[in-house]
DNA sequence: GTAATAGAGC
């Protein structure tokens, strides 16, 4: 979201510039550090079209230049023009290779990350954070930890982006074996601890370890943002501690920290767990009124989950069809999910129905819809389900989900 | 000049 936004920065510099009435003249005497730093300007403001212009125009490039025209490209998620720079740049340095394998992070091409990373000869400190912060932004959390102790056993010093995507990746892994493993090499040097740092690691002893240990570490927090205490109330409203959860979105606002859609996700589902209804309705007002906030699907996904869970089915669906834009899989996901709970077929049905053309891959669907009708003792509807996704050459059992043809 | 943290259902 914040990548999206122009950093004020950006704003100054165009500003500026657009003042002068568009691009300077070009003077013959500017030096090549001068022309960088407007390309660098331009490109950080993701205004790629002039930093090109200029730099095609500016007498002499050094590195620098180069790299920024990577970088600048790279975050304008236009990668085949940052690698064509990339190829074409007549040295590169540490800071090219590092924005060139962020450039492939971002777009989720992890292959293309490892391929520019094992071609550098002896990686440095900060290509090999960018190619960590790159498995775990793609969900490859495994290969992301095994570089962080290659790390380690070389003797190279992980950096905070190292520490802060090693993190993740535990996060995602949710083992408390090895997060506990990693969180010690934290706490070894808690004046180290900055708040993206201790951000991710709120989150990770959430998700992983505790959540009394999250709350410890906030606590001990000497700055908090609208990241920590979102992290904080999606912990506690997992663990089911709802009124807690409600109680830091109260007390986030009192310290001038206005909550976003995440924080609303982390709400909602607080109220979820405990069956709130009403409390989520009011939060869902809120958020819509008060913080101007337009919902996302997700936050339908998470009023449906609320009134399904509490047993409220015909409110959810008629929730769903009161919906201003398409319901996704998330919403149809979560009634079909509270159908199963709640053991309603005619629901059931239609939400699967829905699902079947949104996810026609996803056999969990399939088997949830058979085991609503199996709960029922309506078998003959359960195994006609169960044959439907055979003719459709779906495997039932989860662990080897291949589909034919 | 570069890299980074929070999000729904089964």
């Amino acid at each position: 979201m914040h990548k999206n936004g122009v950093p004020p920065s950006a704003f100054t510099f165009s500003s500026v510039l657009s003042a002068c009435g568009r691009l300077p003249a070009i003077q013959e005497d500017r030096d090549v550090v001068s022309w960088t730093a407007m390309v660098a300007g331009f490109a950080k403001a993701g205004l790629m079209k002039d930093a090109r212009r200029v730099f095609d125009e500016m007498p002499e490039r050094n590195v620098v230049s180069w790299t920024a025209m990577v970088a600048g490209y790279a975050n304008s998620g236009e990668v085949s023009a940052a690698r064509e720079i990339f190829d074409e740049m007549p040295e590169k340095n540490a800071v090219s290779w590092t924005a060139m394998i962020a450039g492939y992070g971002k777009c989720g091409d992890v292959r293309g990350a490892r391929q520019v990373f094992d071609e550098i000869c002896v990686p440095d400190p900060t290509s090999r954070a960018a190619m960590i912060a790159c498995y775990a932004q793609n969900g490859f959390s495994n290969e992301a930890i095994e570089m962080y102790w290659e790390m380690r056993s070389l003797n190279v010093k992980a950096n905070e982006v190292a520490m802060v995507g090693v993190i993740s990746a535990c996060m995602q892994l949710g083992d408390p074996v090895i997060a506990n493993s990693i969180a010690k090499h934290m706490e070894g040097r808690p004046s180290e601890l900055t708040l993206v740092s201790a951000n991710a690691l709120i989150s990770m002893y959430a998700k992983c370890s505790s959540i009394d240990h999250a709350l410890r570490l906030f606590d001990n927090m000497p700055e908090k943002d609208i990241i920590s205490y979102t992290a904080l109330i999606t912990g506690l409203a997992d663990h089911g501690r709802a009124q807690e959860a409600l109680e830091f979105f109260d007390e986030m606002q009192k310290a001038g920290i206005m909550p976003n859609q995440i924080t609303f996700v982390g709400v909602l589902n607080a109220c979820s767990y405990v069956g709130m209804v009403d409390e989520g309705y009011a939060y869902f007002e809120q958020m819509t009124h008060t913080f101007g906030i337009i919902p996302l699907t997700e936050h339908y996904a998470c009023m449906v989950d609320l009134l399904g869970r509490a047993g409220r089915l015909k409110e959810a669906h008629g929730l769903i069809e009161s919906m201003p834009g398409a319901p996704d899989a998330g919403v149809w996901g979560a009634l079909l999910g509270a159908c199963k709970v709640h053991c309603n077929a005619e629901l059931g049905e239609i939400a699967a129905r829905h699902l079947f053309e949104i996810e026609p891959d996803n056999t969990g669907n399939y088997v949830l819809l058979s085991n609503i009708y199996a709960s029922l003792n309506r078998w003959d509807e359960a195994e006609r389900v169960r044959k439907m996704m055979r003719e459709r050459g779906m495997s039932k059992s989860p662990g080897c989900s291949w589909i034919s043809r």
